[in-house]
DNA sequence: AAATACTATTGGAACGATCTAAATCGTAAA
DNA sequence: TTTACGATTTAGATCGTTCCAATAGTATTT
């Protein structure tokens, strides 16, 4: 069996208490004393028992992390940045990769509360109620949403991604496309409707008609399946593709060249998430840039600091995205 | 404060002992109590308080799962593949990503003990010393490595690497090449020390050449630096290149692409791993399929069984890896 | 009628830490 | 010599569950 502080403390000769306060690093105990202690504590190889700590205060420095789909890079990078950020708290994440399905969300969810986690960090499942945020905010633990919003009773971190479908639209009116599609819209979750918003807001405001908008996965196969719909007709083609996210705009760009269309000089095509693949491509993808890491960082703080403080209203920290340029828009379109 | 299983006896009439016996669904209480209980615990909104139930049992149903890098893509499916199967047996896992530093990568093990997870699956940080497992296995606490072998104290599930290298080496030979590089070859890792000796092995057996060996990050900026090296003099390039992973795969065939080459004509390109892009890429990229999704799978399972029965030796799964021929080979080299 | 077997339930001691309030010990002041 | 005080140390309750051994209550056997 392993040692407890019992042990330490007989050894020692000392009390468990006076164990117990030299492992919390309490000023009260004597530099002597607490030597003796600590040598103790290497002689019989003890290991502090954080779980029967956590049974007598109120943290167990644990939180957990829910995420929709750690296959995907962009959602792989998010989940490093938090793994970083709570690493340096000296905190630790049960994770869960709900594949997109709220069935497997909801009984992760559970789990995690049976083993008392101090708070949640989701980046929902589609399809995810409002109920799921508001539940566990009613029963006071500290959430914090990731890029999707679902409930308004619980923190949340994303980008500005009205803001990024603006920066990718202007950029493409001022290379002079005029008929520009969108790829992806179909759904159901906060930043997808975000983009497509912004997409029938800005074009008007160009004196432009707003292109067609087609409904797919976010992945390479949904934006390769994407391009027949959008280039059946020659005539009637987009000349710019804005894609959900740069999978997305990977698949357009494929199903472009299986078409024996050049993506850069016979369409230009723009992504969001900057995702390494989209650089060591060619042609090199333009895209928003969203950080994945940096909110995953973001997220892991404000969790804490929630936890910390549960008190005060939802709190939202949206960042700004960047847009990055590189060749698959091109200079200027051919037709 | 969360109801406890005393405040359910109170609520319910009964004691502790009978609430306890209820919900681990005992056959000992009768049905009339056991609903009175149900309802209690429904109509009190209790949850299960699993970390204080660990503290009295041997476990904690909880393993940690330690991965030296989250972002890459094959490692991703392997967090899934874990995941699935521990969701099913319905543990859970606490997650750390070393990004490939030993130091970290001890800090997120020591702090896993403190947890009492019940096991370790350890997709170790490149320079682990054995002495990490070891010292793990001394102390009781069972431990599966994947895909890296750093010990031999513990289980490990892995593909057959060398398997591989035979197969893609074999598939180069059969299409007439007699020029064959392998690139990625410089890691200090078992899977990586697998490829070079078996590619060392292979391509004499044929009565050809050990073609250049060239040392890169298994990456693809690594990838396409290597190119550089390799088709520096054309006359002495290789026909065809075998990389360590896909990732580099498509680097090399990005590096291909920028000196006006084009893989699968110019020269054949093979990777390992079969990651999703490697698929939707053009050329698509012939590769060795690892089954990453299935080695974690088979890893979680491994692990539970060990946690259930510790005794007996050390167990090694070693899954059979499967050549995708794609087109990045092209029919026959032209030079 | 007494002994036995079986079913359903329970009090109280664990598990390994922390917290509170009180005890102990020198030492300096009265 | 006694008292008071700050500095250390400690006994014992506590967190929420499970385990053990014991206890009723009922049915069955002798």
């Amino acid at each position: 069996m392993r040692p407890t502080v019992k042990d330490i403390a007989r050894h020692a000769g000392v009390s468990a208490a006076t164990v117990s306060l030299v492992l919390r690093n309490s000023p009260l105990v004597a530099a002597a004393t607490r030597a003796g202690v600590q040598s103790s504590m290497d002689s019989l190889g003890y290991v502090y028992h954080r779980a029967a700590a956590n049974l007598r205060m109120r943290l167990t420095h644990t939180v957990g992390l829910v995420i929709c789909e750690i296959t995907n890079p962009f959602y792989a990078e998010l989940a490093a940045g938090i793994d970083d950020a709570l690493d340096q708290a000296g905190w630790v994440a049960f994770v869960a990769n709900t594949a997109e399905s709220p069935t497997r969300q909801s009984r992760f969810i559970a789990r995690m509360r049976e083993h008392r986690v101090d708070g949640i960090l989701l980046a929902p499942a589609e399809g995810t109620s409002a109920e799921v945020v508001d539940e566990l905010s009613r029963n006071g633990i500290p959430v914090v949403q990731m890029l999707r919003r679902v409930g308004r009773s619980a923190d949340y971190v994303s980008a500005d991604f009205r803001l990024g479908m603006t920066l990718a639209a202007e950029h493409l009116i001022r290379l002079g496309h005029q008929r520009i599609a969108f790829v992806g819209g179909a759904r159901r979750v906060s930043p997808a409707r975000d983009r497509t918003e912004a997409f029938r807001a800005i074009l008007p405001r160009f004196g432009l008609p707003v292109g067609p908008i087609v409904n797919c996965l976010p992945t390479r196969e949904g934006g390769a399946a994407a391009v027949g719909q959008l280039f059946r007709d020659k005539s009637s083609a987009p000349t710019a593709v804005v894609c959900h996210n740069d999978l997305c705009a990977l698949g357009v760009m494929l199903g472009l060249a299986d078409l024996g269309l050049v993506p850069g000089r016979d369409a230009a095509v723009v992504g969001f998430d900057n995702i390494p693949e989209g650089a060591m491509h060619r042609p090199a993808l333009t895209t928003v840039a969203i950080g994945g890491r940096q909110i995953g960082e973001e997220g892991a703080r404000l969790l804490l600091r929630r936890i910390k403080s549960p008190e005060g209203p939802p709190e939202s920290i949206i960042l700004p995205p960047k847009l990055v340029v590189r060749e698959s828009c091109g200079p200027r379109p051919s037709i």
